[in-house]
DNA sequence: ACTATACCGGAACAATGATTCCGTTTGCAA
DNA sequence: TTGCAAACGGAATCATTGTTCCGGTATAGT
């Protein structure tokens, strides 16, 4: 069962044992369904992802079993860095700051991704994986302890609603009917405004 | 070219005219593609609408050119029932309550809705065209001028970020991870709290 | 009852797009 | 250099689903 050799068309990070040009195919692939899904979210075709990367289909299947795999590999890859953001949210001096910095970048992130927030839209499975992969659970229950622990964000929030917020956010995002593009950002100051903690804080609610 | 007996497979109100049995199997597909789409989102299929509503494929066709036909007038009900809402919400005394009721109506109605939270997510067009027939914008902008000159709500919103605010809770209504199931309603409240106007209003912002 | 016709059912068709297959090419170790 | 396993390309295949077609059936006016 468990070989040495045991197959890893997809795995974690063997990007060793690779022949050269394999590695860079598969970077090329990668590159191209990023951008690809990006901006025409999720149903850009396989073939495309393969022409972009300036590679044959079969190449892009022997690096992802299959398109959902691909998209994957890209959503870990997201959630990698967001974790990266929250911890870096953990440094923070000002816990409030903290949080707000790592929403504001969840948002970001999904403003800049058709793809990714049309995978938050109908397939909460996968992104719960690969939240749960990348630890953000953890991190975020830190980050919203912590803010309430200095007295900044309510009380009844939970590690659970940042991922609801930041949900709800991206579809902001991706929602600018007409002229209303770009006004995104006044939005989420608004919702980070409702999160802060009546009365107590630093910063008073009226400016 | 305009004959007065012209084709109308799926026109506004053509009830009348219609032979018994057309009518009554009308009434199924609606019914049945309403809650096969609610609740298995946009791609639920056709052939099983027709199964649902114990009826052959070829009638849905009939009835309906194609599928993007009758998700498109499944839209046009909801924000019929949508706009009626904004109406009523113009008669209430309070102006806020008035606003607040109809974003949760809006925010319930999606909940309730998967289908219509992807038809949001990933073709605005369709939205866009729903809303505008049914008269929304203009009750949008009605509802916001008037809550703001009553002095309760945010000075700095406008029409246009009424959609967003009811895509964004869409898709939190719809993103309940697992054990969060059930706690959007408690961020919608979050939320409208944000949309208050700072320090006015009748409600003080400490409860 | 009778017929013209509006409607129905569902097998068959077509289009789209993911995935497989296999002959050819390339990297690299000996 | 040479040998060969690792990789490649992309035409061909398969699966899924929307949509069409047409022989049969129900409705409503006479």
């Amino acid at each position: 069962m468990t070989t040495v050799t045991e197959k890893t068309p997809s795995g974690q990070k063997p990007d060793k044992a690779l022949r050269a040009d394999a590695r860079r195919n598969r970077q090329a692939v990668l590159a191209a369904a990023k951008t690809l899904f990006a901006d025409q979210g999720l149903d850009a075709q396989m073939p495309d992802v393969a022409g972009v990367a300036k590679v044959g289909v079969g190449t892009v299947y022997r690096h992802f079993r299959t398109k959902d795999e691909l998209i994957a590999a890209l959503v870990a890859e997201r959630f990698e860095r967001l974790a990266e953001k929250a911890r870096e949210g953990l440094e923070v001096k000002d816990a409030w700051q903290g949080i707000a910095e790592f929403i504001r970048f969840a948002a970001q992130i999904q403003a800049d991704d058709r793809g990714l927030c049309e995978v938050m839209g109908s397939r909460p499975e996968v992104m719960d994986a690969a939240a749960r992969a990348a630890g953000l659970p953890e991190l975020c229950d830190r980050l919203v302890k912590r803010a309430q622990r200095s007295g900044q964000l309510r009380r009844d929030l939970v590690w659970e609603d940042i991922p609801m917020v930041a949900c709800g956010l991206g579809s902001i995002t991706q929602a600018a009917v007409g002229p209303a593009t770009g006004r995104w950002p006044r939005l989420l100051e608004i919702i980070l405004d409702g999160l802060r903690a009546p009365g107590g804080g630093k910063l008073p609610r009226a400016l």
